[in-house]
DNA sequence: TTCCAGGCAATAC
DNA sequence: GTATTGCATGGA
């Protein structure tokens, strides 16, 4: 597989190869092929920004499980987290690793998304906040709010690498600007290539 | 047993 | 400003 002229090439190959992905994963559907409006609720929008606090530098599968915990405590809204005891809130995410910092983030986070009222925060306000970085604010963006941002990971670096698009150790908002220039904004195709991206690391079929 | 998984903040140099 | 280190669990 190669890039023929850009990074649309290889979002078209990777459709063909994968299809749609309907990120983002949620414990009540699973995955939502096909079905851009979602999240719909505060409770939704809620639910994929705390997955994305969760699955920082750790496996999907891990996460997963904390949610499902979370979920039979009742605590997966923004008002019952806050209430939860913090022994209780880091046993339930302990699956998700880093425990102690988790809580913590959560927690603040929470306030933060309570504070918000159902607006649309900016990425530098997400930025601001501690325990949010670049990826994790772009997935929130891009996943939970419907802004379409790139979002690029560890994965997204070592394809363009390999494709020598970037150098070693290129910085964030640079890969993230290779995207966005030769892809205009669009939920859609922003949601499904990082999805994509993913799944094509994953499944390890050459790179 | 070692290594990695959809990072981030604190610290060191 | 860049490089390194601590954080922690679960599966391969």
């Amino acid at each position: 597989m190669y890039i023929k002229n850009d990074l649309k090439d290889l979002y078209n190959i990777l459709f063909t190869l994968y299809g749609a992905q309907g990120w983002w994963p949620t414990l009540k559907k699973g995955y939502h092929l096909n079905d851009y409006s979602f999240p719909n609720t505060q409770n939704e929008v809620f639910e994929v920004c705390i997955g994305a606090i969760l699955t920082q530098n750790v496996s999907w599968k891990n996460v997963e499980k904390t949610l499902k915990n979370l979920k039979e405590l009742n605590s997966l809204t923004p008002k019952n987290l806050l209430a939860l005891e913090e022994e209780k809130l880091k046993a339930a995410i302990k699956p998700a690793g880093y425990f102690n910092q988790k809580a913590k983030k959560l927690k603040f986070f929470t306030e933060f998304f309570l504070s918000l009222n159902g607006r649309t925060p900016g990425r530098e306000e997400l930025l601001s906040l501690w325990g949010i970085g670049k990826e994790t604010a772009d997935s929130m963006l891009l996943y939970a709010f419907k802004v379409p941002t790139f979002v690029v990971d560890t994965y997204t670096k070592r394809l363009c690498l390999n494709f020598n698009l970037i150098k070693e150790n290129e910085e964030y908002d640079a890969i993230k600007e290779l995207f966005e220039k030769s892809i205009k904004p669009d939920l859609k195709v922003y949601q499904e290539f990082h999805a994509l991206i993913v799944e094509h690391a994953k499944s390890k079929k050459g790179l």
